[in-house]
DNA sequence: TTGACATATGCCGATATCGGTATATGATCC
DNA sequence: GGATCATATACCGATATCGGCATATGTCAA
């Protein structure tokens, strides 16, 4: 086996710097693949790429307008990045109320381990 | 080349998620490695090696007790992770007054691209 | 010193990456 | 029809992964 996919998870789309970047031009609102390109400064061929990883993990939805693609975000599929590592903000605010939801996740961590269903 | 290393960076460390598994389980406390291995069921050596990972990130710190070595969650390295996604937080939640700062890091993107001061 | 325990490292195979260049698909306009 | 613009895909090389197994390093106890 090798590393996962990066189109497993949003956790692995978005390890790649570029990938972030690109998000963050489409939260200006929503853009074609030729705007990017010029944008990233990076050659066509590599954007779309970045972008099908993009797709195919929920993070961008695209749409047909004329000869252009339009892409857009999706942020919702950032809410499992944002939950995880919210529960490590007391880490640096130097509250610890949240401390019984880390536990939480914990306990769901050990009891999984060989639940095969879905 | 290749995809970045995992200790590229803390998002390239996280996108494993058995390294968010002992990231969980250290959030409960300082741990010596046979704690985790014996909780993550995995052989030892794997255990070891993503602890490496963790470390050379900064995610954790390592300290000798006796024959044993305890670990020990080190947050702070979450925060940029924490931070890039905070922005996208009204994605969801619906409030967009976040959105200047989103606007404000993708000029810096921009802006950058040819930036060699060190 | 010898042995048991705790952890780290080395080597291997298989896999999937990222970036590059060339080319295919698709839509619009003449 | 053909030409041009916009985007996607295919193929390639180089690299570094993750997991497995064996073994090295290091610490304590008798």
């Amino acid at each position: 086996m090798a590393r996962a996919a990066t189109t497993a998870d949003a956790f692995n789309a978005v390890a790649e710097p570029r990938r972030r970047q690109v998000l963050d031009l489409l939260a200006g609102g929503e853009r074609p693949v030729n705007d990017l390109v010029a944008l990233l400064g990076l050659p066509q061929p590599l954007v779309s790429k970045h972008l099908r990883v993009l797709r195919e993990v929920g993070l961008v939805d695209a749409r047909h307008e004329g000869r252009q693609r339009m892409y857009r975000l999706n942020g919702d599929a950032l809410r499992p990045i944002h939950d995880w590592v919210k529960n490590y903000e007391q880490s640096w605010t130097g509250r610890f109320d949240r401390l019984d939801l880390v536990l939480d996740e914990l306990k769901e961590t050990e009891n999984r381990g060989d639940g095969n269903d879905k």
